[in-house]
DNA sequence: ATAACAATTGAACAAGTGTTCAATTGTTTG
DNA sequence: CAAACAATTGAACACTTGTTCAATTGTTAT
């Protein structure tokens, strides 16, 4: 027996002030979903490899070298931000190209470091 | 002795691209604390608490049972949510009001939504 | 001062996450 | 076909993180 919220059972302290937050919420599904969005964006190596494609496309190699960290680990970032849809990729010969998906990235990446500089 | 980016050590790929990359990266230090700014919006409990204070102020006690949560762990992400500022809050009596902390917030919020709802 | 209530805090636990290492896939060239 | 190289994948590990429970702080009222 989980007790929830245990104070505010009987009276509801603000009932009006919780009708009208409650009012024009997004749904349960999307807040979940943005928050698995936000999530992508959370850690420092894929905040990092988001940057250095804020301009030109690169290889795995390249990102590699330029993090200073090793293949396995990029390739493995490189997954999650493709599967987010957060990244692009095509292949070339043994090369694969990653860059940045869509221009809404590059407009999230710009307005939280906008955020973070102020 | 660690081996970093063992394929790309004496032949870099693509050396025009990577100076074209880092030209103008921002600093790693913005970086890092530009992944710790989308880390906090990367849980589903915090960013429900965001969006119930969306339009009005709301205690403790109010968004725990908006949330079906116990007051401890809305307290707690609270506490990260103060420490990242954003959310202020005012005391009025034995209540705490809590409510987010500038329009920026607000944007970055709609933003990221508009983002998944596409 | 004591009681009652809102909220905060700390410790502990379970669950999730990022990196490493080793092995494997896919592609090109000899 | 075999060798070489770019990249991917899976398992294991250490590390981080969110929630719970219990105890505590701060405020108001009797």
């Amino acid at each position: 027996m989980r007790e929830i919220a245990p104070h505010c059972e009987d009276h509801e302290l603000h009932p009006e002030r919780i009708a009208h937050a409650g009012g024009q919420m997004p749904g349960d599904a999307d807040l979940f979903a943005l928050a698995d969005f936000f999530k992508i964006f959370g850690d420092s190596t894929r905040i990092r490899i988001l940057f250095v494609l804020y301009e030109t496309e690169l290889c795995v190699c390249d990102i590699a070298q330029m993090l200073g960290m090793n293949i396995s680990a990029i390739s493995h970032q490189l997954r999650v931000l493709k599967q987010a849809r957060l990244v692009k990729f095509r292949r070339a010969g043994k090369t694969v190209y990653y860059s940045l998906a869509d221009d809404h990235i590059h407009s999230i990446l710009a307005q939280g470091m906008e955020h973070v500089l102020e």
